[in-house]
DNA sequence: AGCTAATAACTGACTGGTCAGTAATATTTT
DNA sequence: AAAATATTACTGACCAGTCAGTTATTAGCT
């Protein structure tokens, strides 16, 4: 308990702690409410910190915002682009481990919230809206068709059409992401992403299949 | 306008018509800003009213948003249910007119807006998550289950998981509701979503057919 | 028909509470 | 002592919900 030791300090300067820190504790605080009704103040005593030291390291919440999505969210698409120009195998096994590893690295983090923080703000929020469209998701729909034009190149996969296939690609895992964040307390039990995850690629390898044959 | 004709009178008793009106005014401003940002001055102004007529005929800004969601989303539910215990002909063509019916008259309409304020507002206001889950999630969910037991039990779609494929058939509808409410203005042409329909429709069909052949 | 209450519908200024951001002040470190 | 870091108290803007008062409409009376 602070308050315990009169001879300790009330606080220590720790200024190079403190950032990661404060937007650690943003990623939670937002999380749970969204931008517009989290709290400044919360956020602040969840890092264990006071609200004007926020201010000393971000200028405003916007910009706070920011910070937490480079954070969360950048590392995991730098690692997905690596994989894919790394890639040897077959296509379909890429499309399976970058598919499970945003159901590891962001549905089941805390992470998983911020798509949905997205979209509920994107009309008031018109910057962050830009920001995230420009950062996250142009990235990442570039990286789905990358694979599905490498596959087709290679004859792996059928002709599609690319955007409405990334699409379909995309949307069962991000409405797992928006699902837990809105109604899992509602339901009885957790939802279970793995046999989502099964079916959804289950569902893929058909539609994606050549005509003759499995694409894998 | 107001006040061109100085005998007319400054607004008029109009206790039948108000009601809609202002639930019609309500659809549009929480469309644009979401449940918690929308003032209901402004719901107020577009229906051509005072803020305190609408507490004559609602008690409180959730009760206002529930009567949005029994006008715009219930009705096209009940219409979904009534066509499924008619349906006659192949279960693929009833899911086929489902989606379309959804497509067109959510998507396109001003109730398309609807998912993402319950997505970006369940978190804050727990009561209106549940309405919403109970009186529309949980009915629309039960239906598409419906279809497919229909389709299985008729020897036309393959055995799944039926949970995972509701889930699978309903993300991409719902990730178009979303995307256009959220990222619409950013990206340059609007989003075809015919072709996104025309797609899912394609996978679906190769994803339920029975091993032998194609299911419709 | 016209005049006069009585009532229902409606208005808009106000209250109480919230919160991002700022200013003034305090504590720690060098 | 001075600089750096942090806290605390404050300001200003915002908005759901309330309510005293106003205006349109209806009903009753002559």
């Amino acid at each position: 308990m602070p308050g315990d030791d009169p001879a300790a300090p009330r606080w220590r300067r720790r200024k190079e702690a403190r950032p990661r820190e404060i937007v650690d504790a943003a990623l939670t605080v937002f999380g749970e409410r969204g931008f517009a009704a989290a709290r400044l103040e919360d956020v602040a005593a969840q890092a264990g910190v006071s609200k004007g030291t926020l201010y000393l390291y971000f200028p405003n919440k916007e910009e706070l915002f920011k910070a937490v999505v480079r954070e969360a969210i950048l590392p995991n698409l730098d690692m997905a682009e690596r994989l894919l120009a790394g890639a040897q195998g077959p296509s379909f096994a890429v499309l399976e481990t970058l598919l499970t590893l945003f159901a590891t690295r962001i549905l089941k983090s805390r992470a998983g919230a911020i798509p949905k923080l997205i979209i509920a703000e994107a009309g008031n929020f018109p910057d962050l809206a830009r920001f995230y469209y420009d950062e996250v998701i142009r990235r990442a729909f570039a990286l789905l068709a990358a694979v599905l034009e490498r596959g087709m190149a290679r004859g792996e996969f059928r002709p599609v059409d690319v955007d409405s296939t990334v699409r379909l690609i995309v949307a069962p895992m991000l409405m797992s992401a928006l699902w837990r964040s809105s109604f899992e307390a509602l339901e009885g039990r957790p939802p279970d992403v793995a046999a989502l995850l099964a079916a959804h690629l289950d569902a893929l390898r058909r539609t994606l299949a050549p005509e003759g044959g499995p694409p894998s």
